[in-house]
DNA sequence: CCATAGTATACGTATATGTAAATATAGACA
DNA sequence: TGTCTATATTTACATATACGTATACTATGG
């Protein structure tokens, strides 16, 4: 399968467009991903494995979390494609409505660590434009 | 489903992924694209509707047959979203050889009626780059 | 009216993907 | 060690899609 194939495979879903739309801001963990799409932990962690699959997004672990961006946002056909996605989430309220719940989640702590560990999304967020 | 999510699904497949390729060259009839395509004519028929019901595609019937082309390509998300296709395509080894499949398709005959009613492709084809 | 070319639809089948529920794993910490 | 949190995997089942084959539709020409 092409690489252009398996990148809109991953993304000819409801629920892997609002994941890539929250990782345009920035580095996430799994949990505040679930928490902006309000679904159940197993459905965002199969979602996010088949985006790694398809090649747009990246994982590391950092103790017990596990933190999600963009593959390579700047390589290739990637960095057209995530700028065509910038461009055209800016027209969809509910992403820009999911954008609002993150910023909120990072605030009011997701996960229940977030609370008293520095959290790194959330510098992130705040640079967020200029990320990728 | 959104918009977006219709379009990334219609673009989901190789053999959509190829229709389109030929039609940022210019409109085109169906038993042309299944020359390329190489492929049995229902099933391009099937994609050729699946793409019309993403919104990515249009057609219109002149005698006999019927004639497609990329739908309001300069509206909206769309505009955006060709301009990404057809810089990402040009990198697609055998989406190129299909351009040139094309081509010899029109100077061919792909359609039998081709051979003697001016056939309005090949004019469009050789103003491709500013088609769309 | 009939034959033909181009196109569309119907149907069965195989595969891919979606969701949900239950279970498993990995690391942090008492 | 044992428990807790975050995450992954497995399983079961429903839906969506892809494709081949056969059949039907539409327009044209004789």
């Amino acid at each position: 399968m092409s690489e252009l194939q398996r990148c809109f495979k991953g993304l000819a879903d409801e629920n892997r467009l609002r994941i890539v739309n929250l990782l345009l801001h920035g580095e996430l963990c799994g949990c505040d991903i679930q928490y902006v799409l309000n679904n159940s932990q197993p459905n965002v962690s199969r979602h996010l494995t088949y985006l790694k699959n398809a090649g747009l997004v990246q994982d590391r672990r950092d103790g017990f979390r596990i933190f999600y961006c963009l593959a390579e946002p700047q390589k290739g056909m990637r960095k057209q494609l995530f700028e065509f996605l910038r461009s055209a989430f800016k027209g969809d309220e509910k992403l820009q409505r999911d954008i609002g719940q993150l910023k909120q989640a990072i605030k009011g702590g997701a996960c229940t660590l977030a609370q008293w560990q520095p959290y790194a999304a959330l510098t992130k967020l705040k640079t967020a434009t200029t990320h990728v």
